[in-house]
DNA sequence: TTGGAGTCAATAGG
DNA sequence: CCTATTGACTCCAA
């Protein structure tokens, strides 16, 4: 195989300490943390590639490793983009998300298990910090370098910057753009709307998302894109807050404490408020200001109006919340006068979760994470009957 | 083809 | 600079 663009030569050779779950970072803080550490020493030392080390893992609890990642590179000045691109052979973008959002070991295929993998070993690697740390002067050097000799015109020494773009004169010059999609941004009420649809169909029809994409003035790529990505991190989500719930034992670590009056880092708003069901003028007209460049986008019409169609014939239209029990707990439930009501007559899907704030406060994520589980109901309804109309008549195994 | 998993890479804030 | 977010892409399996 082709094989990581990676670091320095080796990686993956040298017995990198034993894969044992949780190592013990070299790092100073953090006594606590002791989980439950999975045995399991990988037999096969070093050697072998990464994908072999992969193979061969003992599971890893990538919460844990994920979070002393982040300490070390905080507690050594250390970016995400430079030990992304060194260490785990990913972008800042990615490196971020991995950190913020691990998967649960188990729900990782082989080729995502990789980037933990490389972490931990990384963990386990006594001289980690410090050869991350060469490795930034190194950049740093090499950047002073460029930078004065940039006077000499084109500078000799960089790697292949990717194509276009050259030297200092070519400005950002309109050179028949294209090649440059400017990336569509939607508007938060373009979410909004998408939002909405997704909760009363999580998988549209190609004839649905033709509809939305032709009320929001959305090419229909962009919609099923949108749809694609949703689906994907509510799913994303939904493991974390599955983690974090089970992580109540080991090490006391107490988070949580919302105590303080002051911070409460709730986003509040933040989507979820409660679906817009109100009508609403929904979208409203996008001003027609509409781009400057490119396409003249028609002035959408507003209501939202179809899309609504309704799976499962079940009665009617309206009929929105009755809601069976919730599958998970939510013993302590009760409705807080202040914020409910509203009219909550939209239509969420087969299964929406009165909204009802939490008085047990818990986290401000709650509410959100019943959300998610109604749309993960959702998921596997649609699932159920795409299988149902398939093969019709079958037995159904669960 | 469709959907999921991983990523990339442009962007928005700090 | 750095990090977080997110639309678009690539691969792959069903």
């Amino acid at each position: 195989a082709p094989e990581s663009p990676l670091s320095s030569g080796e990686e993956s050779v040298r017995s990198v300490g034993e894969l044992s779950g949780q190592a013990q970072a070299p790092e100073p803080g953090d006594p606590s943390d002791s989980q439950p550490s999975t045995p399991l020493p990988v037999p096969g030392h070093s050697g072998l590639s990464i994908q072999e080390m992969v193979a061969v893992s003992p599971e890893l609890d990538t919460y844990v490793i994920t979070k002393k990642v982040k300490e070390v590179l905080t507690d050594n000045n250390l970016g995400q983009r430079l030990f992304g691109e060194t260490i785990l052979g990913l972008t800042q973008g990615s490196v971020s998300d991995l950190l913020a959002r691990p998967k649960p070991w188990h729900k990782l295929s082989l080729k995502g298990r990789e980037p933990f993998v490389r972490m931990q070993l990384w963990l386990s690697d006594p001289r980690n910090v410090e050869k991350l740390m060469d490795m930034k002067r190194m950049e740093k050097k090499a950047y002073m370098k460029r930078r004065h000799s940039s006077v000499s015109e084109s500078q000799p020494v960089d790697s292949v910057p990717t194509g276009g773009d050259f030297g200092p004169g070519s400005s950002p010059q309109h050179q028949q753009h294209q090649l440059k999609k400017p990336r569509v941004v939607l508007a938060p009420e373009e979410k909004e709307a998408l939002k909405r649809a997704y909760q009363q169909k999580p998988y549209p029809s190609p004839k649905t998302i033709e509809e939305l994409a032709n009320q929001l003035n959305l090419k229909t790529s962009t919609v099923i894109n949108w749809f694609h990505n949703y689906r994907s991190r509510i799913r994303r989500e939904l493991f974390i807050e599955e983690i974090q719930a089970g992580a109540a034992g080991s090490t006391g670590d107490s988070r949580e404490g919302c105590s303080s009056p002051t911070a409460q880092t709730i986003k509040v708003g933040e989507g979820d408020s409660c679906d817009g069901t109100e009508s609403d003028s929904a979208l409203e007209s996008r001003p027609a200001e509409a781009s400057g460049p490119e396409e003249g986008r028609g002035a959408m019409s507003e209501g939202n109006g179809g899309v609504t169609k309704e799976l499962s014939g079940d009665g009617g239209a309206g009929t929105p919340g009755r809601s069976p029990a919730p599958p998970d707990s939510a013993p302590t439930d009760s409705c807080a006068p202040g914020t409910s009501s509203r009219k909550e007559g939209g239509v969420t899907g087969l299964f929406s979760f009165p909204e009802a704030t939490p008085t047990t406060a818990r986290n401000p994520r709650d509410s959100s994470l019943r959300k998610k589980k109604a749309a993960n109901l959702n998921n596997i309804i649609h699932r159920l009957e795409k299988a149902a109309s398939r093969e019709e008549g079958a037995e159904w195994e669960f």
